[in-house]
DNA sequence: TGTAACTCGAACGCCTCTGTTCGACTTCTG
DNA sequence: CAGAAGTCGAACAGAGGCGTTCGAGTTACA
């Protein structure tokens, strides 16, 4: 009857903390496969969206089969890779002080640190949308997004951003700035640097009260 | 020996009226088929862009032999749609005087166009980037893109548009600007003309002077 | 009206990817 | 150390897509 584990994936795909048992002891050797296997489909699905999974298997030096002993479908994997991916950017972003200073300058310092992140999982978000649909991968998003929304809010009550427009919209317009200089960055038409500074000051300019 | 015509894409690919002779006589009801062809495969990308090939060539009522016989391969396919809603944005933008007034009204009531005929297409473009790749979309998008890189430039001369930051940068806040709004309305947290008003502010604020 | 251009459906070959099963082997863990 | 848990390669089954060929029928055009 072959012993196929895969009671259900490696946790992850539920962020709430919900009243589940969630240890399911696992062998050592399985948590390190689990852990290669996350870590070679983070690196190969941001290198390139469309990866298969023996790509993903062979990168992790794990069979297949391992796999999807651990995995039931590529979806369910993508799920685990991405929940990852938010779950460390928000560890990331915790270290930083939001409620210090002007909101400006508490956006300015989050998306400082934002773009490097934001970088370096660009492609891992297109491979999101394609297996996963714009909803789930929405979904994960939000729990980063949510400091951005907290931020601008918080500016517009004491009178520092813009109050004229909706507050969803600022948001979107905080990330559509990030996305396109990680886009001009990687298309080699502006260094890390440069990039760094006209999103803040363009970020800056388009937020402020008129 | 079939009578497969196909001698190359029904034009379009190439975009410079460069030395060809270009005419390529066909017969009216295969020149109908190209345009049916060409219509059902923009609606179709257009809604979901992993259609495939039958499936465009039911909702153009058309074969799906007759399809190949004017477009080799899907990715002909796609180049030549693509080509095609280039051109027809860029001949309505055209009836645009982007020569009146401040560069910056300029680019709001251009922005003000641009929008509608982006978000017709937005599906569209993530259909050329899985099948054309970045740079041959890119490519096409250019096409269209001079017309603001070169409002921009007048704006940055005459002192109505910042100049301390690069113009492609400029120009890529812009389309990021426009994307978003076009993706905010898509996900129903923002109304169109809520979307005008939002673009119009932010783009302005974005690129004034300092 | 004759002929070349065009269209059509059906079927084929080929490929890639997903997910499963099998049986044997290896490695934890108590 | 014994048994349970995990891993492995090979092979299979199924689905879906792309592009081609065939042969017969239809349509435009001169």
């Amino acid at each position: 009857m072959a012993s196929v584990t895969n009671r259900r994936g490696p946790a992850a795909t539920e962020s709430g903390a919900a009243g589940e048992p969630m240890p399911e002891r696992r062998r050592a050797d399985a948590r390190r496969s689990i852990a290669a296997i996350l870590d070679a489909a983070l690196a190969s699905l941001n290198r390139s969206p469309e990866v298969n999974i023996v790509e993903i298997a062979r990168a992790a030096g794990v069979g297949r089969v391992t796999l999807y002993g651990h995995f039931p479908t590529k979806e369910a994997l993508v799920d685990a890779v991405v929940a990852e991916a938010i779950t460390r950017a928000d560890r990331a972003l915790d270290a930083i002080d939001l409620d210090a200073g002007s909101a400006p300058t508490a956006l300015a310092r989050l998306a400082a640190s934002s773009w490097h992140i934001l970088n370096q999982h660009r492609q891992l978000m297109v491979a999101g949308q394609r297996h996963l649909g714009p909803q789930r991968l929405r979904a994960h998003h939000d729990r980063v997004m949510h400091r951005v929304q907290e931020v601008i809010a918080r500016g517009q009550e004491g009178g520092d951003i813009r109050t004229d427009l909706p507050t969803d919209w600022l948001v979107a317009t905080y990330y559509a700035l990030l996305h396109a200089a990680a886009d001009e960055v990687n298309a080699g038409r502006l260094d890390e640097r440069q990039a760094g500074e006209a999103v803040a000051a363009t970020m800056t300019a388009a937020l402020r009260p008129s």
